[in-house]
DNA sequence: AGTTGACTTCGAGTCTACTCCAGATGATAT
DNA sequence: ATATCATCTGGAGTAGACTCGAAGTCAACT
């Protein structure tokens, strides 16, 4: 696959998959003789990892170190895993604000229909 | 109440205040002669409303927009009705994803401690 | 009266995450 | 063969949300 159609499938412009590449969070994007990125299924799910852990809320940076962490092998084993078990505990948190703010939204729109205001 | 209580009590920093204020995000906060804030429960109240918008992903500039909205009283109402069913859609979006990225988080926490990574 | 500490304004600087542009190269269609 | 199109690199620019520093003011304590 091409960058246009990674691009379209997974909802990041070219310029970002580029970006996310030059940073080191992408790597062994298979290139053709021409330096044209040609993805293979490794580098898509790579992808989906860092789109996901992004989702979560973990900057480039911070993911960019947990790729470190997993480049550097097994000794950083229970570090990763420290990670991961903070941003658990942090889309939790995330979780709980969202749904305090969809009632918050829910009152104020029920009041709306109510007229009041 | 001045400035680095609330600061305090709300979790933004002094600075975040009045930078929110510059924006006009938030009015009639209340001055004492020599030019101190003094925040009343109105204000304390707008500026709550402010971090539960801003935690569902508007930005400040559609939190003024809103709040621009809303000081023009009722011809804006319907106007006003939309962006908040919108947020609201939104944030149950958001809800959706933040699910589905603490399985995969919670699978791979599974992982790990199977030593399998 | 002087010092301390919290407050003020204003403007500049920082950080994050893109986003865009220029100029070059290469593959494909007519 | 030439035009079109997508890709490439490197670097600069942008948007959003702060964050900081300088210089000044004011209230309260010693």
């Amino acid at each position: 696959m091409k960058i246009d159609e990674v691009s379209k499938q997974l909802g990041l412009t070219k310029d970002t998959l580029r970006y996310y590449e030059k940073l080191g969070l992408i790597y062994a994007v298979p290139k053709s003789a021409s330096g044209v990125r040609e993805y293979d299924d490794l580098a898509i799910e790579h992808i989906k990892f860092i789109i996901c852990m992004r989702n979560t809320g973990l900057t480039l940076k911070q993911i960019k170190n947990y790729i470190d962490l997993y480049n550097q092998g097994e000794q950083t084993h229970d570090e990763r895993l420290e990670i991961l078990n903070a941003q658990r505990q942090y889309v939790i948190e995330q979780i709980t604000t969202l749904n305090e703010s969809l009632e918050f939204l829910e009152y104020k729109i029920a009041r709306y229909h109510n007229q009041k205001n």
